[in-house]
DNA sequence: TTGTATGCGTTATCAC
DNA sequence: GTGATAACGCATACAA
């Protein structure tokens, strides 16, 4: 047994004496069947290790168990914690998940979106590398019309208004870390934003403006720096600031890859996070918490985007036509010092306040 | 275009005013067609923006372009940069790539195995998690023996002598590591070993045991530690082991995550690494060197070891009964400074040491 | 409740 | 070179 040559289903029918039909509804449960024979047919094809072939399901269906994965960074921590929490749902329903890596490209992307073509996925989610390419867009809403379900994760796209979206708060986010900056004393607040085509790069940067300026303090512009969402620019801004005749005494890092790239300026240069300097990050850094060094980060639980978003998709997948829905994830502020200095004075008493060490599992 | 329902071959062929035969020919570049008529096709094709069904396409073929990639813990670096290889390997090559996580459960990982059946995969690339698990060895040699290739990477299973392989050479680049902590005048070497059934801890222990021995130090039990491959654990040895009356002067550290766990203990102690504790680690972290951290690692390139993986796997797929190859990728000790202690003296003259900052791209 | 027959979109084996 | 046509393994409408 388990030796035995792959069978099909017409085997199994001869040899428990019933129609293939018979098999094909003990296999799906899809229609009622004499409880002693669908025993008995379970019992051949156990005894025979009998696995149904997925692809000439598919084929008959005419659509697979499969959902599509499209997301611009496997390298990027983020992207794995969505990724799980898209296979804990998708793997309860019985999909597969196959995943795409476009590094940012919105050429391999279109390629991607291609290869997904030919294979007659259940849905798409993606987190769009080509927010402003046309191909991407004209893409994901023809899937879309012709029966293909997509989900949005993280960033809109151009035309993409028909599409359902799963998207982090980001401005309430960064609204609430640039306050607490403020609240720590900080009034010189910079921060490094991204690609500015980005919409969560955007809101990210309208809370940081909204929270100056509810509390009474003017932006500058000098201490807006963009960079790319990668550590190398950051590193970049974070150097430009720092040479500022009156350098921030607070900054609020956009992503968790640009964090990294600023933390990497101000270790080099000895200056101290929650001593010399406030940081405030978006995106909790699990290997910070892993090596011991302490950032506080504005999290938004992106295992929970990731679970959102196949729920999303599943209830599409139930009702075709059912109307474009726009999921927004609260995002959390984790206190653990990094977002002090020295050189500040807290404006208010913040005796109690919870600092979070850990993220819940 | 593009607005265009969903065609089949036929409605191709009909279009085209040819046979369904000639169409597959022209798709696939099987067999010789006019250049006038495969032309006329491919006009026809492109026109309709016809994608032909991979589904389809599997049935017929019997096997899909789906290779599928089974890893125990997405969230390791060390895996994306091994799925980064086989992806670019496979892309080139047509194929698409389903991964499986694990997270080290024999359990999910037999249920992966089971899944991956029904699909029909063209090849299975696996980091086993069960390494002792009897359903992982029997399934997969199952599937070596019914024609779908299996390729083992990083981590030997019990009976898996018949499958390919591609491996690092721990035990040499735990040796060449160690031997360097014994140059910079280190004798209280500790390893913090991982989980004693995996190959690859074995066999780093294996090679610190020989350098130790080759130059003359006796391997002394108490500064053996055995963990379980992360994090947590590995802080615990680290204290174990710097609460020994007499600590070790030098830690080499089995892998990237129980390098972050003992940092983390040095962190939270004061202990500076290359200054008070010389530290080398298995495995390049990234994220260190985004921050600036120096680390000095045993590099072993999983992006190759991924693209040979791949390359084994499609070897064997284009002949099936090829004899089971081994493939040994070299390890790399890079240094940045973190084996030196300033309680040790080099035991040689070590000027002109090449000490490489960065991996190549 | 069960069986028969057809279709799903390809590829491959024949003929021509 | 090209065209019919039979697989491939399953789901399902329709019959019984």
């Amino acid at each position: 047994m388990g030796m035995s040559e792959k069978m099909n289903i017409r085997e199994i029918a001869d040899l428990a004496g019933v129609s293939v039909a018979t098999v094909s509804r003990v296999i799906n449960h899809s229609a009622s069947v004499k409880p002693q024979t669908r025993e008995h047919v379970q019992q051949v094809m156990k005894e025979h290790n009998y696995v149904p072939s997925a692809t000439a399901r598919d084929l008959s269906f005419q659509r697979s168990q499969v959902v599509a994965v499209v997301i611009p960074d496997l390298k990027n921590p983020y992207f794995y914690g969505l990724i799980e929490g898209i296979t804990r749902v998708a793997e309860k329903n019985r999909f597969q998940v196959l995943i795409f890596n476009t590094n940012e490209d919105p050429g391999k992307e279109a390629e991607a979106l291609e290869a997904i073509r030919e294979r007659n996925v259940a849905g798409i989610l993606i987190t769009a590398a080509g927010v402003r390419d046309e191909r991407t867009g004209r893409m994901l809403t023809e899937y879309q019309e012709s029966g293909t379900p997509v989900v949005l994760i993280d960033r809109f796209i151009e035309d993409g208004d028909t599409l359902d979206t799963v998207m982090a708060d980001n401005e309430s986010g960064s609204y609430e870390a640039v306050s607490e900056l403020i609240a720590q004393g900080h009034d010189r607040i910079a921060i490094i934003a991204g690609e500015k085509s980005l919409s969560p790069v955007y809101e990210r940067e309208l809370g940081y403006r909204r929270a100056l300026t509810e509390h009474g303090i003017r932006v500058r512009e000098m201490y807006i720096a963009y960079g790319d969402q990668m550590a190398d620019k950051s590193y970049l801004c974070m150097r430009r600031l720092m040479s500022l005749s009156k350098p921030p005494t607070a900054v609020f890092c956009g992503n968790n890859q640009m964090t990294l790239g600023a933390l990497r300026y101000l270790n080099e240069h000895g200056i101290r996070t929650g001593e010399d300097i406030g940081i405030i990050g978006f995106d909790d850094i699990d290997v910070l918490n892993k090596l011991g060094i302490p950032l506080s980060v504005v999290d938004r639980s992106e295992k929970d985007m990731g679970k959102k978003a196949m729920e999303l998709l599943l209830r599409h997948m139930k009702n075709q036509d059912a109307p474009a829905r726009h999921v927004s994830v609260p995002t959390r502020l984790i206190l653990r010092g990094s977002e002090r200095a020295a050189c500040v004075e807290p404006l208010q008493s913040r005796a109690g306040r919870k600092r979070k060490a850990q993220k819940e599992e």
